[in-house]
RNA sequence: CGGGGUGUGGCGUAGUUGGUAACGCACGUGCUUUGGGAGCACGAGAUCGUGGGUUCGAGUCCCACCACCCCGACCA
């Protein structure tokens, strides 16, 4: 993956740029002028398919597929065909423009790293299978990069001497291989992709808040450009450290985020973070513990249906381990579900947790599905603020069959941690204004972090301030998938009949179509000619030319999903010109031949018509 | 990793009680056709995911494995 090659042919259709020349990857003499056969649909290297592919849900996945513009190799590992990659390459270019607007440098970074630099970060060893490791011929330990914060921190360690080289942000486009548990949704969640990762490199806080605002505010023009509706929402910023991170997120039902909206002031957070308001319990007096009978009621809608209570008058107990070992009790309100990031966050749990075996959980004095901390050995016990001020909840006994009433804290167990550990649900108050929120699932199509000084001082990357000392850099790192951006703009961009691409990100600025073009000369001559003026323009338009019966070419067209579609035929001649259709509306007009090669010359002009 | 599902020409599928693979689309050739996935004729293309087993005989039954999809776990 050369980001060079993918620079070198930035596209220009409907741009008013000047035709540059374009140079043949293997070779041509320099000025001599491209043959680009890809414009002519009778020579791309693609087909169309009638039929949705059987393993493809999402509309993006089906559409991509079926108008030929990517294929899945494996599990989440897909080749861009021809028109794939020039959307891609659509896309990378605004990106581009709007880093670079920002001041941020274009560079690249190696895909394999010598696992040396993953173990001086600590990463190597903090991150699970998800990071691909091998040795190489003389048997080093190598990975595959995830992301480049690494790397970034030592080329700052070399490069960087002195604030007056801060502040300072680099950028690169890269293939990042991510070994997911499970790939989905076609190119929404995929192993291997290319990524937008850019560093922000700063001399203090301060710095890295207004290069962090920067970044914020060219992901709005990105996303606003690539027509997506895409949202803010405050995230986690894990263990790793960080000192506040923004997710972007384009709401669709098939996201794998939960998050956390406010219609009425805005108010939006990933559910891992979220923090909505709570009802106070109403106090009342403390009363004795009393054993019930309580059989087969192992799961809280169970147990509050046989003793007649509401779920929010007991206790939930959730048994988890966590990666360094602990073993954790998590005690929310029954009308409440545990939310693992903040239980990770309060616990700072390293590795994450998973869920307890019934074996882990009865090796400490507890029963599962009826467990309560009460008597619990060698646990770490987190209990919800709201769990621990809510009085005389029904908790379990630890003993089969059995629950018990009346269990308060800390008169009954004594917690290590008392913390907000739920989840928000759909109509809780808002933080920020107390209006109901809602529940949205959500694809994350960027984010922003501020990473803060943990990679700059495990590498000893710093600089000389003006006081005459050495300080840690600041850095902030900020990330857009290419390919799962290119799959939200069709989810977000298609209809019944197939892809509607924006202007902005379009593989081709117009299709044109000919019918009957075998037949009548005259249809074929005036297309020819149309596509020639558009080539000599260095504006790239898609260039139907196979003898394929009208129904084809046009439902193809469709499919595909350019903005303009220009047909020629017999009878659009006889009407005075070609026929132009936009394809997000459908409007169709007749434009004089001459009119169109003024606009295939001069640059499309997408509002005159239509 | 747990649960569910699917593997049969390029794509989508059928295949009965086990008897030597069928259909639509796509593809090639010829003729006809040409504004909404054309028609006719001829043709090419499949060791039925892999390995083993049962059987005179396996796409079909049994076992193991692999791949892919969906749900969950997971996702600095």
């Amino acid at each position: 993956m050369c980001a060079r090659s993918r620079a070198r042919r930035r596209l220009r259709v409907g741009t008013a740029e000047p035709a540059p020349t374009i140079l043949l990857a293997h070779g041509a003499a320099p000025g001599c002028a491209a043959i680009l056969p890809e414009m002519r649909l009778s020579q791309l290297f693609f087909t169309t398919l009638r039929d949705d592919p059987s393993d493809a849900e999402m509309p993006s996945h089906r559409l991509l597929v079926r108008a030929g513009y990517v294929r899945q190799l494996g599990s989440g590992i897909y080749s861009l065909l021809p028109l794939g990659f020039r959307v891609t390459q659509r896309v990378e270019q605004v990106i581009r423009e709007e880093m670079d607007r920002i001041g941020s440098q274009e560079m690249e970074m190696p895909v394999v790293h010598p696992a040396e630099v993953w173990k001086e970060s600590g990463r190597y060893f903090k991150i699970g299978p998800e990071l691909v490791r091998f040795k190489d011929r003389a048997e080093r330990d190598m990975v595959l990069a995830m992301t480049h914060e690494e790397v970034v921190a030592l080329l700052l360690r070399d490069i960087v001497r002195s604030y007056r080289q801060l502040p300072m942000m680099v950028y690169h486009f890269q293939t990042k291989f991510r070994d997911e548990p499970r790939a989905r949704g076609g190119l929404i969640r995929v192993r291997e992709f290319v990524m937008k990762d850019a560093y922000s490199c700063d001399r203090d806080d301060a710095g890295l808040d207004r290069s962090y605002r920067l970044q914020y505010e060219a992901y709005e023009r990105i996303f606003r450009r690539l027509g997506l509706n895409a949202i803010a929402v405050g995230a986690d910023v894990g263990i790793m450290g960080g000192t506040g991170a923004h997710e972007f997120m384009v709401i669709n039902d098939f996201g794998e985020d939960t998050l956390v909206l406010c219609d009425a002031c805005g108010y939006a957070d990933n559910q891992q973070i979220a923090v909505v308001g709570k009802p106070e319990p109403a106090p009342e007096a403390i009363l004795p513990v009393e054993d019930v009978e309580t059989p087969g009621a192992t799961t809280i809608d169970a147990l509050a249906r046989y003793l007649d209570v509401p779920r929010s008058r007991t206790a939930k107990a959730a048994f988890f381990m966590a990666g360094d070992g602990r073993f954790v009790v998590a005690i929310v309100r029954g009308d409440y579900d545990v939310n693992e990031t903040k239980l990770v966050n309060t616990i700072k749990a390293r590795g994450g947790l998973r869920p307890a075996t019934v074996e882990e959980i009865t090796a400490r004095g507890m029963e599962a599905g009826y467990g309560s901390p009460i008597g619990a050995r060698d646990a770490v016990v987190v209990v919800d603020e709201l769990a621990a001020r809510s009085p005389n909840l029904v908790a379990g006994a630890n003993r089969v069959g059995w629950h018990v009433r009346n269990v308060n804290v800390p008169r009954d167990y004594a917690p290590d941690h008392v913390a907000e550990i739920t989840s928000a649900r759909e109509g809780d108050p808002c933080p920020r204004c107390g209006g109901p929120v809602k529940l949205r699932q959500g694809i994350e199509v960027g984010n922003i972090f501020k990473l803060g000084t943990d990679f700059s001082v495990a590498f000893g990357s710093t600089y000389l301030g003006e006081d005459g000392q050495a300080h840690p850099i600041v850095m902030g790192s900020y990330g857009i998938g290419l390919g799962r951006n290119v799959a939200c703009i069709v989810e977000a961009h298609h209809d019944e009949k197939g892809i509607v691409w924006p202007d902005e990100v379009a593989p081709y600025a117009a299709h044109l179509v000919t019918i009957s073009g075998a037949r009548d000369p005259r249809v074929a001559e005036v297309a020819d000619r149309l596509h020639q003026v558009a080539a000599d323009a260095g504006r790239e338009i898609l260039y139907d030319d196979r003898d394929e019966s009208p129904g084809v070419k046009l439902t193809d067209a469709e499919l595909l999903g350019m903005p303009w579609i220009v047909t020629i035929s017999p009878r659009s001649l006889a009407a005075g010109g070609a026929e132009l259709t936009r394809r997000a509306t459908g409007a169709r007009s007749t434009v004089p031949i001459e009119q169109l090669e003024g606009w295939l010359r001069d640059g499309f002009e997408v509002r005159a018509p239509a």
